[in-house]
DNA sequence: TTGGTATATCGGGAAAAGCCGATATATATT
DNA sequence: AATATATATCGGCTTTTCCCGATATACCAA
């Protein structure tokens, strides 16, 4: 449990957004093709269409996210899904509410 | 309320050590001399000593964290305190249960 | 097998962060 | 005024982060 790199994957803005934009899918996803993206999480081409910037940086995000255990990956034919990792999370409320 | 600025001040090992002491500074600081340094905080010196990087360093690190508001500064003759900022740490609690 | 789509990885240029020593500024003392 | 101490700021070198385009890999469909 590395605080430093949790914190360093929270220091940027399209990061933040992309996990706040998971917080509700359905709302900021509309054009989801997969039905159940509810469980299963979001796929990485409407991700980075939302937030703008390339392809390859979007996927090196998630993959920042991913290492800092703020976000899950579940790979589903060519596309994987990530959604946010709600342990994760609570881990960090307890680093700040404890540790900090 | 900048939350990337905040997450970047967090986001070395030293900023996150500093903010851990100021927890409790008469543990941790055992050979400040200002008797009254509960209140007001630990000067910019003995912070130094404890982190063992460059007075420069430091003083730039103090200042990060204060644009960040995660601490506040008095200064008092040629000393500098910096304490902890409750209440900008408790912005950040808010930050990460509502927003994040 | 061939081609198409989704994602990951690689290489790199530009900007920012990490950290230093030197210097400037502020305050206190003599 | 001169000196000493504490802190802040400046210039610079090194490492990391930010993003990109190009390429590689994985999977699917015809």
């Amino acid at each position: 449990m590395d605080q430093v790199e949790i914190f360093k994957a929270l220091s940027n803005k399209t990061r933040l957004q992309i996990l706040s934009w998971l917080k509700d899918p359905s709302l900021n996803f509309p054009d989801q093709l997969n039905p159940d993206f509810e469980n299963v999480g979001v796929c990485v081409g409407q991700i980075q269409i939302k937030a703008g910037l390339s392809q390859s940086t979007i996927s090196e995000y998630l993959s920042i996210l991913q290492r800092a255990k703020l976000v899950s990956a579940t790979r589903v034919g060519q596309w994987t899904y990530y959604k946010r990792s709600e342990e994760g999370l609570k881990q960090l409320t307890e680093i700040i509410s404890k540790e900090l």
